[in-house]
DNA sequence: ATGGTTGCATGGCAA
């Protein structure tokens, strides 16, 4: 079974390339995040057109909103508010067998790394520290975590650790925040399972670098994560950086995993 | 140190 996680930015702005990603790709299952529109204007019935028969879709209007499209069925879908905001960050079905798969948008944190300072930070890591909450019921059960988690742990997912140290996404303290909640859930890195440290992996470019291949300045912010009943069915695990490299691209790249499931 | 781009919605916010 192949899963694509991928952070659109838009989804009816780029309906044409998610088609493309499920043509080059043939996922089973794509996880979608920052659709950026209510669910009633989300192109159900293209992507129904293209084989992603079975739909969970919570967006809302202008920001955030996640999708799960599947081409196998769906069961027991919930939707998730964190730090009791109604903001379209997480969604969860059962896969056939019993999967768990959770599809998050973990927020930004804007730009200014102080909680004191900057409330949207304060909110990122009240997020977190409320999915290390979560993270350990069920943890010996069959599951998926994925999605845009907006933070990149190690030096090797930034393009310079030392000059990204004091930048929302690779702060000491978002780095331990995250680690908390992969330790809490017994959580397996797909990605970094299949390209172990030194090798570099981003999955994220700026739409501000004058040349992002050029200059080539990303971040892992998208993960797949298993847990430990699932780690042992890796089979293999990507970042599709050529979507990265299209008109009118998301600054976000696909990310995919090929499980034996 | 600064400013650089994009989407939504149509001004300014969020990323």
């Amino acid at each position: 079974m192949r899963i694509v996680t991928w952070n659109i930015n838009s989804v009816r702005k780029r309906l044409p390339l998610l088609l493309q990603v499920m043509q080059d790709l043939r996922p089973d299952i794509v996880c979608l995040q920052e659709i950026k529109g209510e669910t009633h204007v989300f192109p159900s019935e293209a992507l129904q057109n293209a084989g992603y028969s079975h739909q969970f879709v919570r967006g809302m209007k202008a920001y955030n909103g996640v999708a799960i499209l599947s081409r196998v069925p769906l069961s027991g879908q919930t939707a998730t508010n964190w730090v009791g905001r109604d903001d379209a960050r997480h969604i969860a079905a059962l896969l056939p067998g019993g999967i768990e798969l959770h599809n998050f948008y973990v927020p930004a944190g804007g730009d200014i790394p102080d909680r004191t300072q900057n409330e949207k930070f304060a909110h990122k890591l009240d997020f977190m520290a409320e999915m290390a909450v979560w993270a350990p019921r069920g943890k010996d059960k069959p599951r998926l975590l994925v999605g845009d988690l907006n933070v990149a742990p190690l030096p090797e997912d930034v393009w310079s650790h030392k000059q990204l140290l004091d930048v929302v996404s690779h702060t000491p303290v978002e780095v331990e925040a995250l680690s908390r909640i992969q330790e809490a859930g017994g959580w397996t890195d797909a990605l970094r399972q299949r390209f172990p440290i030194p090798e570099r992996l981003y999955s994220w470019w700026s739409y501000r670098a004058a040349d992002w291949a050029a200059s080539n300045r990303g971040r892992r912010l998208d993960h797949i994560w298993l847990s430990a009943p699932l780690a042992g069915t890796l089979r293999d695990a990507g970042i599709y950086k050529k979507a990265r490299g299209w008109a009118e691209a998301s600054d976000h790249a696909p990310v995919w995993v090929d499980l034996a499931l």
